[in-house]
DNA sequence: CATGAATGAGCCTTCATTCAT
DNA sequence: TATGAATGAAGGCTCATTCAT
């Protein structure tokens, strides 16, 4: 048990040092990103910061690694919700909701993965975690859909191949992510509180399937409830606290 | 008028500043965009090229401005097209899907707008004309849509504020947009044709808002071979052709 | 008595250290030996090999004193072959034949400790005693030519110092080991295997020298086969087997 | 021919870069030599030598090129001496005794080409250089063991192949080098000036391969006279002058 | 105007060494 | 005594930017 201690302190530092990266990444864009000021933020020497992550890429990939797994298991548990596929399919819409205001760089440090040289340099098991979290979440989509589509619910347009669905809900959650990254003026369109443009067309786009919405009365209020209540309810209170608590 | 040549030839060489700049930027990434690369693919002095931009962050900027330029003027020509506004807004998806093909690296340069520190080094008449740009665009957009709303094409779900709709499509184009250009592997839901996806999306969700498709039959790729042929023949034959010609 | 043990167990590692130390640099080259890595290789911690070595250039000049200390005990042994003169310096020459195949690397050590500072940084004690061993190299050597001189086997050249022809036979020896150890393409001038390459122009300079040859007839072979069975059978068998045992 | 004038300066520079490199090896041993290093003491900045040599590795490699090419150069000129083969020879070890005193530092640099990652670092046309120069050192050398063979002035020893005599010189030469380079206290054996220990088993040596010396009585000092006089004398001046000069 | 040599701040990374446990 | 996490000086290299020609 003595090494516990140790371990718990690596831990934690590791979880400091992905934070304060991803505090960088979305306070002061890309190029302050750099293993000095890291280190300086933490109160470490470089040389520790390297011991964690063996280059910068290596971090950068785990940071998509982190936030991605934080994704796919959001996802899990919100397909996991029990009733009507479309219930379950409004979950991951909760879920992905929640999940912008978690780590609202998620995105970014996607993107970042691409234009970097990191997939050349980040370790080869971070790169193959990734691919398989990725797998997992789209067979828990997936899953609904088919449910979805043999409970007679969800009739897809002729032509459409299965996953256009999900690809629709896909783009749709990552171009919210990245207009609402930018420190763009978007005050063109964006008039709604941050999660009512997402989770409107969210809605909207499930509709334009004709994926049927619960019997007759649709309370969308009532089931986002249910859903945060019985899933999501210890992210929802994190959010609702005051930041700096 | 003696100006004059030299004026083509700087504007010439300006064109090719920033095509070249953008094929680097598609083909090899953000680290290999850099002032040197560029001078030395152009075949021209370092010198030359700051004459041209002040910095590299104002290059950056340009290439933003240029393709943004260029999408507004395609989503005004799409406005413009005659026909009820669910034609019209078809007319705006149909130069969505031309413009990916044409720019594809348009919303790498605009993240890496966010990301670098280019709001604060660019030239300022660039950020303005970018807004500008981006106001124009959002006008024409928003037009087809209080025209839909007054012709009773489009009821909008209780609630929901004008623009969200437009939220929802350009949400839609940028993700679609993200996703195409990373190099992720990203076969897991893109079994569809490049377009189609993003096409088969966009109209859905315009079903979702129920805006009324025309007269019973609604007949997508008459309609979309129309606005090709009325609107975007320039364009549509421009990809058509082989890459090299 | 009950530290003899730990003693031993020191002394053990002393030599694990240094052995490692030497497979490093013959291996993968000067770039590759550090503290890290040999701690890791000898599968104990640095701060364990800070013990016996007080610094990265301490434990260079024990590696550097070792061998040195080795290459002086096998020439006192040379020098103590009983035999005229000649015979003597010839078992001297083998020893150095030999010398080259146990420490290959021998001279590249010798050679750190010029380019290194590691003249300032060991520890003054080990330099000492490297000084001591080489003095007593040259003793046993001197003796040899001197015996020479009296006995009327040889005469050196006019002018000729009484030291030339060691300089001859040392600066044969390094120059040998150096070219051997480069890998550097030298098939130009090696077409002979390993050992006669030296061997032979030891003899011709020793000719050269007019020092005389035994008997008439001077038989390389048979005396070289007595000074390894009588002097070098240990050095000469761990040489004959294979490498692995 | 405004240009010569810019490329002079920077040719002048070339040769103020690898001069002072070449300063700091021999004076502070290898660790003293580092590219920020050199940009001070030259007073330019990192990047002017960046521009000059690509990396580290490829400066060591220009040092290396250049003084086997002076070495190359001076031997291939000694061979050209107008006599028998024995003083031809006798004017290559004129050369290396000049070569040494100009370019103290040549095997050093030689022997960090070979524990660095030079080998990998290094421009491939500077290794191709090397290779040609070595070459054509090696030919000029054969020459004149050649024709000393075919004029029956040398009769190798039986056994003994074309280039035993080669190496013997080169490891003479190598092996005094590196001697003469070294920090170490090697007042041991040398007790004579620079050149002579060199010198005097050079040619003892050769006369152990009973290389027929020049007309009953071979005048050493006449030759090398000669030797100076008609082939060497810039290279003779230059060291005789005082240093400072 | 065009050039491209020169600059130097800044970044990533390594590794000898120390010291609290 | 053994450990190995932490340190931070040092070094290699890049690249946006300037300016004398």
């Amino acid at each position: 048990m003595a090494l516990t201690r140790k371990q718990r302190e690596v831990a934690q530092r590791d979880q400091l040092i992905r934070d304060t990266a991803r505090q960088m990444l979305l306070g002061e864009g890309y190029h302050a990103l750099n293993m000095d000021r890291i280190a300086e933020a933490i109160e470490y020497s470089k040389g520790t910061v390297y011991q964690h992550y063996s280059s910068k890429e290596d971090l950068i990939a785990a940071l998509a690694v982190e936030t991605c797994a934080k994704r796919t298991a959001m996802f899990q548990r919100a397909v996991g919700f029990r009733g009507r596929p479309r219930e379950r399919i409004a979950a991951v819409g909760v879920a992905d909701r929640l999940f912008v205001d978690l780590y609202p760089e998620h995105f970014k440090v996607e993107h970042l993965m691409d234009m970097d040289t990191v997939f050349d340099k980040a370790s080869p098991d971070k790169l193959e975690k990734m691919h398989q979290i990725k797998d997992r979440m789209m067979d828990a989509l997936e899953g609904v859909v088919r449910d979805a589509v043999e409970a007679g619910d969800l009739a897809l347009p002729e032509g459409a191949p299965h996953c256009q669905v999900l690809y629709g809900l896909w783009s749709l959650s990552v171009g919210h992510h990245m207009i609402r990254t930018a420190p763009h003026r978007t005050e063109h369109f964006i008039k709604q509180s941050d999660g009512e443009a997402l989770w409107g067309n969210y809605n909207v786009l499930l509709d334009g399937y004709q994926w049927k919405p619960l019997s007759g009365e649709w309370d969308y209020r009532q089931t986002v409830q249910r859903i945060l209540e019985e899933v999501f309810w210890d992210e929802h209170q994190r959010l609702s606290e005051p930041a700096g608590a």
